[in-house]
DNA sequence: CTGTGATGCCAACGGGCGTTGGCCATCACT
DNA sequence: AGTGATGGCCAACGCCCGTTGGCATCACAG
């Protein structure tokens, strides 16, 4: 049951694995095998490791959006900064992988599912502030529309979208941010 | 190999039970046993009538947008227009059940996500007029933010707008997909 | 009334899955 | 040098999957 430097090394390498499948084919179609084949391990090994598959699963998927506070940003700035941070997670290797992961998965499949909700319902409305009204309507349209462009640009793939570069989307996205953190709404 | 109105009822009562599984479940965890037991028939009916569990997919996935014609609208009221039409598709019952059935599958299925790449593409660009400038661009803009609501709202269920209703989400979505149609870009 | 084809069920197949238990190698520590 | 724990693999289990072939049954055309 102890670990030695030698077991967390495969322990990182199994994981990296997992995340790097669970991302690519979700769930349900990344096996466990398939897993440790990557990781160069045996399949019984991932299991010791970390219990079961949802185990695995579970360690593969630790995110934290780390979203800048809006205090001390100019106001009309806030929606350029919010779309360019979360474009850059996504466009990140490591975070854009788990996020990869949470989404492919939470679309089939509830925990996966309960666990994106309170990401986005309480650090998104958290990073608006407490004191803003309607903050989890205002979070929630921000993340429909953030997690719109993630799933058209990075999971469907949208070639409009992916032939966009990073800059020209975040200006294009900004206002729509903008409006949803500041407005007023219906 | 013909075709009674026998067979044709039971033909019927599958693919409803399948839409059905496919929506709740996704693709890979809706088992076509499952299809069969709902359906009150055998699984190797579902085979015979539909060669196939990706045949039987490929049947119950068949969807029209019905996009308006922007034309006969004054300019300003298009964004509000197709927000409301795009709504009313998710929250009819047999329209939106094939559009969860779509969604869910193709976070995780190419084909699937090849059927939603070339119905968005086509479909959303047809609409907006092969006039308009960008139009590709602006199409998968209004995707992303339709199918970012559509995901919140009726896969991931974020509580904020669950609760909204439809005419204040519509109001709230309005002014966005305005903006992607007509206003100029980055 | 008879026979022919479609309709449907049953049982089974081969294969892949997650998971388990047992066995060998290795290495740290006395 | 000996010993025990730890790292790793192999083989197997039980389960569920999609799919197939064969057999009963029913409807209806002659």
């Amino acid at each position: 049951m102890a670990f030695t430097a030698r077991s967390q090394e495969t322990r990182a390498t199994i994981l990296a694995a997992a995340r790097r499948r669970f991302a690519a084919d979700g769930y349900e179609r990344a096996t466990v095998r398939a897993i440790a084949a990557d990781a160069g391990i045996d399949p019984s090994m991932v299991i010791r490791y970390y219990g079961s598959k949802e185990g695995l699963f579970a360690a593969a998927v630790d995110v934290d959006l780390r979203l800048p506070d809006p205090a001390g940003l100019p106001a009309d700035r806030v929606g350029e900064v919010f779309a360019r941070h979360f474009l850059g997670l996504w466009e990140d290797g490591e975070s854009g992988e788990v996020l990869r992961v949470l989404l492919r998965t939470a679309v089939t499949n509830e925990g996966a599912a309960e666990r994106m909700r309170t990401i986005f319902a309480t650090q998104v409305a958290r990073a608006l502030g407490p004191s803003v009204e309607d903050g989890p309507t205002r979070a929630a349209l921000v993340a429909s529309q953030m997690l719109g462009v993630a799933l058209c640009r990075y999971v469907l793939a949208l070639p409009p979208l992916v032939a966009l570069d990073v800059e020209t989307l975040v200006a294009d996205l900004a206002p729509t941010v903008q409006r949803y953190i500041g407005a007023p709404l219906a």
